[in-house]
RNA sequence: GCGUUCGUAGCUCAGCUGGAUAGAGCGACGGACUUCGAAUCCGUAGGUCGCAGGUUCGACUCCUGCCGGACGCACCA
């Protein structure tokens, strides 16, 4: 059964073609969900500027619309309103079937993409020997979630871990570790190697001989000494099993699989480089190779490169994205690109696909988005510190979360055991830590506030969340009593059960509005509509005690497509959902 | 200086790419538990959508200019 949003949408275009012509098939219909469920439960509202197209009056378009818009028995009644609103209200009998059709179908309405890309989602990108910190949250926590809705919608998902393992400050930590006999074989824990990081770098400002063997470090490094890629594969090994250890506390699907760190495009430097010359996009510029894309301006009104090749000969970053971007396009065939990386950066990609395009690597057949996210702030307004001023570690940041939530549930539900009570709070306390990330628009700064975002009231995981365990608490009453929900007979008669049995019916076009706009929110702004509009109907339509058997049987169904939705929804923000709480 | 981005209720945030009377949570005030979890629900009060112009049947949304905050503008990532 295809979805409500797809029905109507395909319905007002044949209408809009057998009233105006083939010329205007694709018009856009704007079809929306209504306003306000008084007018009904859909609306399209492209009688206003198709008449403005017409030059006709948006009034005698709508009609034009409606005469010839087919529906079938799909809606009740077809009304327009206001300068050429057109409102559909849904029949209940359709509205019935509809849920009937949901029932049998784990995606809930949400079809399978008819163009499957090969889309690389590149996110997280820690750096070695440095502990992850608030500074990652967001890539990592966005570009998951988005990595699970792009593969749910069909699409073949790379997911590339841009991991920082390569550059100059490698020539330090090296030789630090040198000097204290540190070889990486004793299991020193990755704090330590915060130390060794920070040590390093002390040592390389203040000791002139320290500083010129991390320079020759780098180059034995860079040519392959086997001792020197001994350590630095040493320090890479210990970073990953803390960013692991990290991804696993989370509930984030990165793994060793998805490590494209800095070094693996070493050997793709030069032939981009090399490409890059020979075809004229790159040119020489006060000693270093560049490519200009045109239209950046900089301070002094002198166009902005891309640095190819620096001039002392080495490669640095512009030039590794080069390399990866071709690469991704080039070798693995990608038809869409996905970087999940601070708003900061906007200029950097707006060359790099500028560059990209000049090389001829990204074509119209390719869509690279950048997906800019803005900032963490503390409760004071400015960037989320200690109270010390200290960056916040990540594994700071979980094991909090983790406590607030066990505090949570060791007040609300003493009973519980142990056991238990880990698993409640680590769905809690990540949700909490995930959610709130994802349902802020991530264009924007947000505030983060423990209180908040663990709260139960307003748009939070664990509303979310509780209202999934209302619907399972129901279920296990059902069971005892031996009552079965009845799916092909949803009542839809009472206010309450017909928007929660509409709203539900939504489902696949907020999935599909995320797909779109790379926007999580949108999903969660829509789950907290779902989970807002079920705790009503809870509250005013008794289900076990409903006042005969067949609604019983079917507020039950109701409840179950409603709890599978949110678990569902939940899922695809890497987000868990429990039994209790 | 140039560029990007943000500014919506006392606070924290939505507003579906230009549509109907700008919505929610918190906080304030007032209600609802002998019934499925009150971890919830229902109601009241609260906004010149930073300011000023413009585009149009219609602007929180698009354009221009200001104000205020954040960020970025060549060999660090």
């Amino acid at each position: 059964m295809s979805d409500v949003q797809t029905l109507l949408e395909t319905a007002f275009q044949s209408a809009i073609t057998r009233a105006y012509g083939p010329e205007y098939a694709d018009t856009d219909p704007l079809v929306r969900s209504s306003a306000d469920a008084a007018f009904g439960d859909w609306q399209a509202n492209v009688a206003m500027s198709l008449g403005k197209k017409l030059g006709k009056p948006p009034r005698a378009v709508a009609e034009a619309l409606v005469k010839h818009l087919d529906l079938g028995t799909v809606a009740s009644s077809v009304d327009i309103a206001g300068p050429g609103f057109i409102n559909v209200k849904l029949a209940d009998a359709f509205l019935v079937a509809a849920l009937a059709g949901l029932d049998g179908d784990p995606r809930l309405g949400v079809a399978q993409t008819s163009h499957p890309d090969t889309v690389a989602v590149d996110y997280s990108a820690p750096n070695v020997a440095k502990e992850m910190h608030v500074g990652h949250i967001r890539s990592t926590i966005i570009g998951d979630a988005l990595s699970r809705m792009l593969e749910f919608a069909g699409h073949r998902v790379l997911r590339r871990n841009h991991l920082g393992d390569w550059g100059t400050q490698f020539g330090q930590l090296i030789e630090h570790m040198v000097d204290r006999g540190l070889d990486g074989s004793d299991g020193h824990g990755i704090g330590d190697l915060n130390d060794l990081y920070r040590q390093s770098k002390a040592r390389f400002d203040a000791e002139p001989d320290f500083a010129e063997r991390a320079r020759r470090r780098v180059v034995a490094l860079q040519s392959g000494d086997p001792e020197t890629r001994r350590l630095w594969s040493a320090l890479i090994a210990e970073s990953k099993r803390h960013f692991n250890e990290i991804y696993k506390r989370l509930g984030v699907s990165l793994s060793d699989a998805d490590y494209f760190g800095e070094s693996f495009y070493n050997d793709m430097l030069e032939p981009t480089a090399g490409e890059l010359v020979a075809k004229g996009v790159a040119v020489q510029s006060e000693g270093a190779l560049c490519v200009f894309p045109p239209g950046f301006k900089g301070r002094d009104g002198a166009p902005v490169p891309l640095i190819v090749k620096k001039s002392d000969g080495g490669y640095g970053y512009d030039n590794t994205d080069l390399a990866a971007i071709r690469h991704r396009i080039l070798d693995l065939g990608c038809s869409r690109l996905v970087y999940v990386v601070g708003s900061p950066q906007k200029q950097h990609f707006d060359l790099l696909f500028a560059a990209a395009r000049m090389a001829g690597w990204l074509t119209d057949a390719v869509r690279a988005e950048y997906v800019p996210f803005g900032s963490v702030l503390g409760e004071d307004g400015k960037m989320f510190k200690t109270r010390s001023g200290e960056v916040i570690k990540l594994t700071d940041l979980i094991d909090e979360a983790l406590k607030r939530a066990r505090d949570i549930v060791d007040a609300k539900a003493p009973d519980m055991t142990d056991d238990d009570k880990v698993a409640v709070a680590r769905a809690i306390g990540m949700g909490a830590l995930k959610y709130v990330d994802l349902s802020n628009d991530r264009i924007k700064d947000y505030v983060f506030s423990w209180d908040r975002m663990l709260a139960f009231e307003g748009n939070t995981a664990p509303y979310l969340q509780n209202a999934y365990v209302r619907i399972r608490s129901i279920f296990r009453k059902a069971d005892e009593a031996g009552l079965r929900p009845n799916p092909d007979a949803v009542p839809v008669a009472e206010p309450a059960e017909r928007a929660l049995a509409v709203e539900l019916l939504r489902f696949p076009d907020a999935v599909a509005q995320v797909e779109r706009s790379l926007e999580p929110h949108r999903l969660c702004t829509y789950l907290y509509g779902l989970a807002s509009l079920f705790h009503s109907f809870y509250e005013s339509c008794p289900v076990l005690a409903a006042k005969d058997p067949a609604t019983r049987s079917g507020r039950l169904a109701l409840c179950g497509m409603a709890g599978r939705a949110l678990a569902l929804g939940l899922s695809l923000l890497g987000i868990d959902t429990v039994d209790r709480m």
